[in-house]
Parts: structure tokens; C-alpha cells; sequence
DNA sequence: GACGATAGTTGTGCCTAGCAATGATTGTCA
DNA sequence: TGACAATCATTGCTAGGCACAACTATCGTC
């Protein structure tokens, strides 16, 4: 005889501790790195990692920047941009032009090929956002999107 | 004279790029990142490390639970769970007991010590979360908190 | 009693993140 | 003009988080 018979169906919220679900902040951390690991098996096929896309997509909105700019947008290590803006150079997405005004900068430049890919990165992310919020009205996720951004807000005034 | 005479404000949300802060996707990694590290540093003092508090909290709630348990529940890897536990055996905090019933599992339980830090745990804990949502009202929190307990949810059935 | 499944463990590798230090260049100020 | 601090890109080091494979001991099934 089988000890259990039911299938044991995977933990859910409900078997979390209200010390735990019950805080917006773990719900936050939780929900963020799901968003992450479905974002980053998405982009996988075109080669790339979540900081690759977020460098992408900020060129394609910006222009041209130096990587203290992009670091600085971005929440990112100067330091670990270097080997990022290495990994997108070799494939020819960006090139790295030596700033005349500045010779300390870099200035980091979309290729056409970078476009294309920035492009393709828009259109995954859009994809992982619908599979997300599925269950969600419009208005609720106009709402969440709103409250989200004014967490997010006070967060960046808090550094 | 200096270039720039304005000292250069941290680049908020607004330096974004749309299409990374108009999702909520990425709007939920970037704030669990915040969150994440802002309790990091508050538990810090303890000795401890967000894993360690979700466990702590998790057995103050159920009781003896074997590793398979805690790491279904919490989402962590069996393997990753071993050492974890190694670290809040040696203070003194959990025990590890053979189980009776199933000589392969081993039944982890706090001890009095082990309760009380659970204990300070979930006051910072609470200390964050308010610090995190000082700026939403009462009604704003509640309707958050539903909105990410059904993605929550959500993710989990999508495992 | 043989066989597959489960629990705990060990090891390996990749990604993310923070901090220190260096060389080249720039801006400031005496 | 020349000394000096600050800035930019880079390299190196360290550590945590996470996923996967493999091993041993034990359990459940047949």
C-alpha cells in the first residue's frame, strides 16, 4: 500500500507561513526573481542575459552614453558593465567610440545589428508581461503598474 | 569654473527607458532587489541571512519539518538547504533529529534559542515592510498585497 | 529479495554583486 | 603654469544565490 496516494501537489502560497506571504516584501522578492528566471529562459535563444537586455534597451532609447551613464541608469557595477559591453561588442550589437569631448569616456553605441536585437528583446519582454499579469485586469495591472512605480520611486530617493 | 555646477541627483526612475520601467516585470526584479537588500542589512546584526530567516520563520510556524519540506515550501534546493541548516545548527538555533518513522529524513526543529531570534526576525521584518510602503496608505497596501498574492499564486501553478 | 523512488549529502559551475586598486585623463586652484 | 583631487574605464578578488549531477542510505512496491 502506498504510504500516500494523493499526487503531492507542488507547495503553494497556502503552505506559506502569514509570517512570510503575508509581507509585501517577500512577495516582492519572490515575484522578482520568477520574473527574472521566465525573462532569462526567453532571451536564452538569442544569446543574451537580463543585464545584456537592459543595456540594449536603453541604448535604443538614449543614443549614444558613456558606461558610468549606463551604469548609473542602470543600478550596475561599473565595474561588471566592462565585461557586459564586451560580451555585446564581440557579436557587433554595440561598439565602443572614443568620446572626442572626453577621452576618459567611452561612448557606447547601438550597431544596426544592436537595433535588430534591441528590437527582438522589446517584443520577448512584452511576451513575458502578458504570460505574467494573464490573470489580471487591465485596470488592475494599471493600478499595480502605478503603485509599483511609486514604490520603485521611493526606493531610488532612499539611496 | 566647473562644468557642472548642480551636484548630479541620483538617476531615478525617470531616467529609465520606458520600455524597462513601464514593466511590470521589471519593476517587480528591481524592487525585490531593493527589498531584498534592505533586509539583508537589517539582519545583519543577527548573524543571518535572508535564506536562514525564511526557514527560522517557517519552522515558527509548523513546527519539525524535514529539509524536503522546508526547501519545497521555500523554494530552495534540497542541496543548497544542507548547508544552510549546517549554519543555524551551529549557533545553536534548529536541531537536527532522526525521524522515527523514516530513518532517511531528518526532522529540523528550533530550539528555545532558535525561537527567540525567530522572533526578532519577524520585528525587523515588520521594520522593513514599513519603512518599504511608508509612502501608500492603509488601502493602497491591502490592494498590493492582494494583487501580488494572486501572481504569487499564479507562478506557482505555472511550476 | 530485487527494484525503483526518496532523503540527505557532496561537488561543480554560472550569474550576480560589492569592494579595492590602477592608469589615463580632466577640472580646479594656488 | 604646475600641483592636486576627481572622474572614467579597467582588472582582480571575494562571496552569495541558484541549478544540476552524482552518491549513499533508506523506504515502498512487487
Amino acid at each position: 500500500m502506498h504510504k500516500w496516494d494523493f499526487t503531492v501537489s507542488s507547495p503553494s502560497l497556502d503552505d506559506l507561513p502569514t509570517a512570510l506571504s503575508g509581507h509585501v516584501g517577500y512577495l516582492l522578492v519572490r515575484l522578482g526573481k520568477h520574473a527574472q528566471r521566465i525573462f532569462t529562459l526567453e532571451i536564452e535563444t538569442l544569446g543574451l542575459r537580463p543585464p545584456h537586455c537592459d543595456i540594449l534597451l536603453t541604448l535604443a532609447d538614449r543614443g549614444a552614453m558613456s558606461q558610468v551613464d549606463i551604469a548609473g541608469t542602470l543600478r550596475i557595477e561599473r565595474a561588471h558593465l566592462v565585461g557586459l559591453i564586451d560580451q555585446l561588442e564581440g557579436p557587433g550589437l554595440v561598439v565602443r567610440a572614443a568620446d572626442p569631448n572626453d577621452r576618459r569616456r567611452h561612448a557606447v553605441t547601438l550597431t544596426e545589428r544592436g537595433v535588430g536585437v534591441a528590437t527582438q528583446v522589446a517584443a520577448l519582454a512584452q511576451k513575458v508581461e502578458r504570460d505574467l499579469l494573464a490573470d489580471l485586469s487591465a485596470a488592475e495591472v494599471q493600478g499595480l503598474r502605478a503603485l509599483l512605480r511609486r514604490l520603485a520611486k521611493d526606493a531610488d530617493e532612499g539611496d
